[in-house]
DNA sequence: CGCCAACTTGATGGCTGTCAAGTCAGGTGG
DNA sequence: CCACCTGACTTGACAGCCATCAAGTTGGCG
C-alpha cells in the first residue's frame, strides 16, 4: 500500500512531469539529423555523394505501436534507420525464453542481424507510433562499392552495436539489480540528451516488464530497484515518467 | 576431499584422455580452410578474387600463450584470423571488473570491435600458442570496393557477431548456472566438430575463473556444477580434459 | 462503472556468491 | 630425484540477493 505522503507527492510529481510533455511524446528528427548521427555523413562526402546516400533513405514506412517492423525468421532484405519513434528488439528463444536485446530510438539503426543468415534474428517491435526508413541492403552494398565512405561508415556503425553489446554482457556478466539499473537510466539519459531532449527527464517507452527482460531481471526487481531509488533520493518516479535527481550518486553506483 | 571411486575413475580418465591426445593440442589450419570458414571464399569467388583475397592475409604473426594480440585502448589497425590456437577476448571496466567476452578458436575473426572508434574496446590474450594472420583493415576496405563479393562476405561475419552476441544476452539474462555451462559445452563442442575435431572429448583452454567470467558465474559455481554433471553421468571432467557423456541430456537442460 | 494491464509491495525460498579449508599438478631449485 | 611452492581446482558452510508467489493499487479504456 502506498504511503499518505507518497500518493500525494507522486501525483504532484506526475502533474508536473504532464504539465511539461504530453504522455506520448513524438519524438521527430529531421532526415539530415538522423542520416548524420549514425552515419555521420555531413563529414567528408562530397555533393554528389551526399546525393547517393539520400537515394538510400527515401522510403519511409510508418509503425503503429505494438505493431512489429519485422520478426524473427523473416526474409531479410533491409536495414532501418528509425527517424521518430521507440523500439524494442527482443528474441525469442526455442524454449520460449524472451530476451530484450535492445532499446532504439531517433536516429539508430536495427536490423543488421539479419545479414548473416539473410534472416532476421529477432523482433522489432514500435513501443509508440514511429516511423523508420526503409534502407535495401543490397542498394547499401552497391552504394558502398561507388562511395567508400558509405562502407566505412556502415562499418563503423556495426562495429559499435558490436561494443554496445559487449557492455550489455558486462552489465548482465557482473552487475547487481540496481548497478543494471543505473546504468540503464544513465544510458537512457545520454541518448536522450544527444538528441537534444532533457537529460534528466523522459518518460520510460517500455514496461517494467520489458525493462527486466533487457536488464535480466524479474519485473518485481526492477520496481522494487526504482521505489528504492525514490526513497533514497535519487529520482523521482511515476508510472512512465522518471526524473534524474541525482545523477552523480547513479553514475557512483554503476562505479562502485 | 575426493571420493576413492572418484580418484581412481579421475585419474583413469585422465590417462586415457592423455593417451588420445597431448595436453597441448596445437590446431593447425591450412590457409584455405581458415578463409574458408569465415570468409566463405570458395564459393562464388574467380581465381583472380581469390587472389586477391589471398594478399589480405599473407601477414601473419605467432603468439606465445599468455600474449595478448592487441589491448584495450590500443589504435585499430587490422583484424585478425586465427589460424590456430585458441584465444579469449576480455575488457575490463571503468572499476574493474573483469569480463570475458568471448573465446575464439582457428579460422575465427578478431578485433571488428575497433573498427568504430579506432581503438581496440577488448583485450585479446592467447590461451595457448596460437598463430594469426594480420588482416589491416584499410586493405580490406579497398578490396571490398574492388571484390563486391569480399564485402558482402564481410558483412555477414560481423552480422554473425552480432547474433553471436545476442545469444550471450539470452544466456547470461535468463539463464541459471546449470543451463548456461551445459551451453557453454555444446557450443565448444559444435565448434570442435566443426574443425573436425571430436565433438564429445576436448579440453578446455581456459581456467574455471575465466568461463565464470564469460558465463556471469564465479568459479566456485562453475567448479561444483561441472562436478555434479559428472555426478549426474552428464560428463567426464578431469582438470581441463572434458568428455561428453550425454549429449541429448545437456541440450534437455538448456532448453528445459 | 467495471475490467484489465501495469505496477507496487510484502513474505518466503532458493540459487549463487562469499569465505574458508584443503587437494592436486606442475614447475623450480636444491 | 625430491621437496617445496604456487596456481588451479574442489568442496563445505553460510549469507545475501533476487525470484517466486501472492495480494492489493492505479490508471486507462470500453
Amino acid at each position: 500500500m502506498y504511503t499518505e505522503s507518497a500518493v500525494s507527492y507522486q501525483r504532484e510529481f506526475a502533474t508536473q512531469a504532464r504539465g511539461k510533455a504530453p504522455k506520448c511524446v513524438h519524438i521527430k528528427t529531421p532526415c539530415a539529423t538522423c542520416l548524420a548521427r549514425e552515419l555521420c555523413l555531413p563529414a567528408g562526402l562530397t555533393e554528389s555523394q551526399l546525393e547517393r546516400l539520400k537515394e538510400l533513405f527515401h522510403v519511409r514506412q510508418r509503425i503503429h505501436a505494438g505493431q512489429s517492423l519485422y520478426r524473427a525468421g523473416e526474409g531479410f532484405a533491409a536495414i532501418y534507420a528509425i527517424r521518430s519513434g521507440f523500439f524494442k528488439t527482443h528474441m525469442i528463444s526455442e524454449d520460449g525464453r524472451d530476451q530484450t536485446v535492445g532499446f532504439h530510438m531517433a536516429g539508430e539503426i536495427m536490423g543488421m542481424d539479419g545479414i548473416g543468415s539473410q534472416r532476421y534474428t529477432c523482433d522489432a517491435v514500435a513501443l509508440e507510433d514511429s516511423e523508420v526508413c526503409i534502407v535495401p541492403f543490397a542498394l547499401l552494398e552497391e552504394m558502398s562499392v561507388e562511395v567508400p565512405q558509405i562502407q566505412n561508415r556502415f562499418h563503423k556503425l556495426m562495429s559499435r552495436e558490436l561494443v554496445r553489446d559487449f557492455g550489455m554482457l558486462l552489465l548482465l556478466g557482473s552487475m547487481r539489480a540496481e548497478e543494471r539499473l543505473a546504468a540503464f537510466l544513465l544510458n537512457l539519459s545520454q541518448r536522450f540528451a544527444a538528441r537534444g531532449y532533457s537529460a534528466s527527464e523522459f518518460n520510460l517507452r517500455m514496461t517494467r516488464e520489458e525493462i527486466g527482460s533487457y536488464l535480466g531481471l524479474k519485473l518485481e526487481t526492477v520496481s522494487r530497484t526504482l521505489s528504492r531509488f525514490q526513497k533514497e533520493g535519487l529520482i523521482q518516479i511515476w508510472q512512465k515518467q522518471v526524473k534524474l535527481l541525482d545523477h552523480a550518486a547513479l553514475k557512483g553506483l554503476v562505479k562502485a
